[in-house]
DNA sequence: AGCACGTGCTTGGTATACTTAGCACATCAC
DNA sequence: GTGATGTGCTAAGTATACCAAGCACGTGCT
């Protein structure tokens, strides 16, 4: 069987949600093991997941996103889990949006906070 | 320790899971061997799976989602895994949230622009 | 110099998701 | 009747998700 083999889970997915885990938990100023306590998780089996050697199953995938607060969905489309086949147009422009809403912000902090994010996602 | 619910292991929810994906075979005039092709499992493991002895993994849900023409998301919620427990509303948060989850920005990116904001706030 | 305690990572094993070969019973054609 | 083809299910094995113990290194404290 030379046959080349490629399931419909492709790797590379995986690795970028390990990153975006380790992202998530820095932000949250969590330890390792800390947040592998908080989502009942092994802080070793936390290491490898966050560097993309296994893919977590959807449970733990879930326990992750409610000890960082975040939603299952979330996590699951980070994982490129949820395909969104709908094509939902659902929360897409967070940042910009969420700054021109917020009532805490004034005219110029908002257009000064909008500025510095623009030249951040300027690369893409 | 007085609350002894079922953890994220609860295995009741897996076997809804297995009659709702009966169901929608069934619905589908599929026989098991049709939808574990299309799926690109196994029938026997299909057959486990029906019967609720496995809890299938998060890809293999959304291999046997597609194959009956459902949203991964409807999978999910049937499987007990959405079960939007994470945060109450992820809406709720506005900036901050946004930023956390943004995924053009990169962590340093986050925690600067999540500072800045933090400076703006802070006064009033 | 130590040691106590923090961090992330490696090793080796167990549990379980998943597969391949085959069983037992149906319903057809011959 | 026998066989060919359908169905769902069982058994035994492989792959991998996951865990417990411990390693290697860093930082502060006496």
């Amino acid at each position: 069987m030379s046959d080349e083999e490629e399931k419909s889970s492709g790797s590379d997915a995986w690795r970028g949600l390990g990153e975006f885990i380790r992202g998530q938990r820095e932000l949250a100023n969590l330890s390792m093991r800390q947040l592998a306590e908080i989502a009942k998780i092994s802080n070793p089996y936390l290491s490898q997941v966050e560097r993309g050697l296994y893919k977590p199953s959807a449970d733990v995938l879930k326990n992750i996103a409610n000890a960082l607060h975040l939603s299952a969905e979330t996590m699951y489309s980070q994982a490129g889990l949820l395909d969104n086949s709908g094509s939902r147009d659902e929360s897409h422009h967070g940042v910009e949006h969420a700054i021109k809403v917020d009532p805490k912000l004034s005219v110029d902090q908002k257009e000064s906070l909008i500025r510095i994010y623009r030249s951040f996602t300027a690369g893409s």
